[in-house]
RNA sequence: GUGGAUGUAGCGUAGUUGGUUAACGCGUCAGUUUGUGGCACUGAAGACCGUGGGUUCGAGUCCCAUCUUCCACCCCA
């Protein structure tokens, strides 16, 4: 037997019930904040990731489904959202509209990551990009949305965590400090370690080995070596924030896995397994870093298989109104006409499409929790009268056999 | 990429120190019941025991490899 590929998954008919009640929700919380759907290709030239995401990453280093076409181009299934949207945004003169852009997804993402539970290599985020706004109230409504995710979808334990990363201009100064320190003892630090000190230094104190972290203590803190302006936003933020009534952490261990970021970042952290169920912040530099004019931007993207687990349904899938019980090719017939015109207006019709015995059809509505049951035969093509069953109770009425008679009971 | 566990019908399990046609429950299909379901009873279908090698007279059971799933590290959503 053929088996799907690993860290892949079929949503079978209960769970993709309860996915599409999940977006529906998220769906109007961004179209109360006027946010509006865009759908990017699954894959882009590779170099937009190589530049949008970051050379140094984890992300574009080992976890890329790259590949060549036949045309011989460099193709890779997109790890994430923000650069595909960023770039469509800069090729399609979006720039030229009102600004700001505020605009939404749902999309299937691809990794080759080591798969585990809430990792898998197909997996979806849904998110937001807001791009145009240098402001703090872009960060703060941008925040605000995704909270109002996990309020509405009942999830709770669920706490914020907030950072700021600063701009080119004060990290390139930290960095200088930041090298300083780990240069003292670089010979100690692990080869990823090393290979990153030019490049990307910070990424070091992200690193986990024991021997760094041990060398990484007492390091310089970002989040001490802000500039004027970064620092006043990143008040800014703050204290908006806290006036709306939303709780936080600072935890300035937060670098995010992805290059592009500046300035604010958060995450929203599921306190029982400790997972980063969504994760978004600033990124003011990717859009010249594509060729565009320089653009300020912020947006978020959560996992939608990590939320899917914490969620639970709150309502059912719908039940057919009615079976249609049938056999004799004159009934068969009957219970066809009958069957398009209700369905016609909407109501979720069962008949038999197997040919199957009078009782097998019988227990078979049952099976399926049809919540009517009418009986086509002989007597009923005569009589043009009908018994309709209601089959939690048992009840039975005779009506006449038509549609309007039908919807009366079942509506 | 590293370390550990796992794998028997659609699902959940049994399978004794290797020994004939791999068992059970749920589910599925049908019959008892050509005019009324749920209960009950009867029957049927459904597994080359994850895959490929090896040891053996003989492997679901032992050995090796490989894959999957799960867990930890790493990383992230």
């Amino acid at each position: 037997m053929i088996q799907k590929p690993k860290g892949t998954k079929d949503l079978l008919p209960e769970e993709s019930f309860k996915w599409q009640e999940v977006e529906k929700i998220i769906k109007e919380i961004f179209e109360t904040y006027n946010f509006k759907e865009i759908r990017v290709p699954v894959f882009e030239h590779t170099e937009l990731f190589e530049r949008g995401v970051g050379e140094t990453t984890d992300v574009v280093q080992k976890e890329m489904y790259t590949f060549n076409d036949k045309g011989g181009r460099s193709i890779t299934l997109r790890p994430e959202g923000t650069a595909g949207v960023v770039r469509a945004y800069l090729e399609n003169g979006m720039g030229s509209m009102p600004s700001p852009i505020k605009l939404w997804y749902n999309m299937a993402m691809y990794r080759y990551e080591n798969v585990q539970k809430g990792r898998l290599r197909e997996f979806h985020q849904i998110g937001a990009e807001l791009i145009g706004s240098s402001s703090y109230l872009a960060d703060v409504d941008i925040i605000l949305m995704a909270n109002e995710i996990f309020k509405k979808l009942n999830i709770p334990n669920i706490k914020l965590t907030l950072n700021s990363i600063g701009c080119p201009k004060c990290r390139n100064e930290y960095q200088k400090i930041l090298k300083e320190f780990i240069g003292k003892n670089l010979d100690k630090y692990c080869d990823t370690c090393k290979s990153r000190f030019e490049k990307n230094p910070m990424r070091i104190l992200d690193c986990k080995e024991t021997k760094c972290k041990e060398l990484n203590l007492g390091a310089p803190k970002m989040i001490d070596y802000l500039c004027d302006e970064c620092k006043e936003h990143f008040e800014n933020v703050k204290s908006m924030i806290k006036k709306s009534g939303l709780e936080y952490e600072i935890d300035s261990s937060i670098v995010r896995g992805l290059d592009y970021y500046t300035k604010t970042v958060f995450e929203f952290i599921d306190e029982s397994t400790g997972l980063t169920v969504l994760g978004g912040g600033r990124y003011d530099g990717l859009v010249e870093e594509f060729g565009g004019p320089k653009t300020p931007a912020v947006g978020f993207a959560l996992g939608v298989e990590r939320i899917m687990e914490m969620y639970n349904n709150q309502n059912e899938d719908k039940k057919p109104d009615l079976y249609i019980l049938s056999s004799g090719f004159k009934e068969n017939e009957m219970a066809l006409e009958l069957s398009q015109e209700l369905r016609k207006k909407g109501y979720v019709i069962e008949k038999d499409i197997c040919e199957r015995s009078f009782n097998s059809q019988m227990k078979y509505a049952n099976k399926i929790n049809a919540k009517y049951l009418i009986v086509i035969g002989e007597n009923e093509l005569q009589t043009n009268k009908v018994k309709i069953k209601e089959m939690k109770t048992g009840d039975e009425k005779e009506i006449s056999l038509n549609v309007e008679e039908i919807i009366k009971i079942i509506k």
